[in-house]
DNA sequence: ATAAAGGCTCCGGTTACTGGAAGGTCAAGA
DNA sequence: TCTTGACCTTCCAGTAACCGGAGCCTTTAT
């Protein structure tokens, strides 16, 4: 297979499959004509990737994963650690964000939203706290 | 003011005040031996690109903010749109992470994290998607 | 024969900084 | 006066995970 027949199959952009050989997840063989030959495996190996990104893993968990994955030997306690810590990390972003949200909404919803200049969401921007009012 | 006491009192890191003058978030004066002076001012702007930024605004916005904040002729539906824009991307995000923590809490729920091979969390991700099984 | 489609590499840009090197400046103490 | 150490400066490189495009080669179809 050529690499836009993996792409498609996997869903992923060309440019990141090359990518993802450039850092060394994957090694597709190559033709006589320099163009990279796409195995079974190499299929795989990108689906599940792509799979990994989509939970939020970052590439070197992928490689982790991966190689996880191909140890035969591997204890699903090195897995479930992996995937506990990078839930930890999920859990932080989404406190952190819903942080954002609940005061941003709150100053979405005092602000009037006219052509007047009086504005709570500036209001609050502006106000400093005692440290820099020094 | 010299730059470590704006970034003592505005809580950011010396480099990230160079770089919003790099990227003219702000101007400050300049001393006869080349050295940042900060007025009153600058303190202010720093402390309001601070707070934006601590409520997820990306630069670009807090360049905007920092207009509408020093134009007395704004619309507060001008900032209002402004953040409410950024509360929706805000809400994006937390729906992508609420869908990888679901997945994910459920795969490391079902995972016995022991030294045994076989693991859930690996045959999720290794599970090929129709299209990709062609 | 030619043109479109697909492949290749390499370079630069993205976001918002951060770390570090090399070197100038300033205030205090011996 | 000299030195030490804390500041300050600029410039360069690197981070995460790619994306866009230039310039060039190969294959496929007409």
């Amino acid at each position: 297979m050529n690499i836009s027949d993996v792409a498609e199959r996997t869903g992923l952009p060309v440019k990141t499959v090359r990518y993802y050989e450039e850092i060394g997840l994957i090694t597709p063989a190559r033709a006589a004509n320099g163009y990279r030959h796409f195995s079974d495996t190499d299929l795989h190996s990108l689906a599940f990737i792509g799979r990994a990104r989509s939970l939020g893993f970052g590439v070197e968990a992928c490689r982790s994963l991966l190689r996880l994955y191909d140890d035969p030997a591997r204890a699903s306690a090195d897995v479930r650690r992996l995937a506990q810590t990078h839930l930890e990390e999920i859990d932080r972003k989404i406190a952190e964000l819903e942080q954002m949200r609940a005061t941003l909404s709150h100053l979405v919803a005092a602000c009037a939203g006219n052509d007047r200049p009086d504005c709570p969401i500036l209001a609050d921007l502006a106000a400093m706290s005692p440290s820099a009012r020094g």
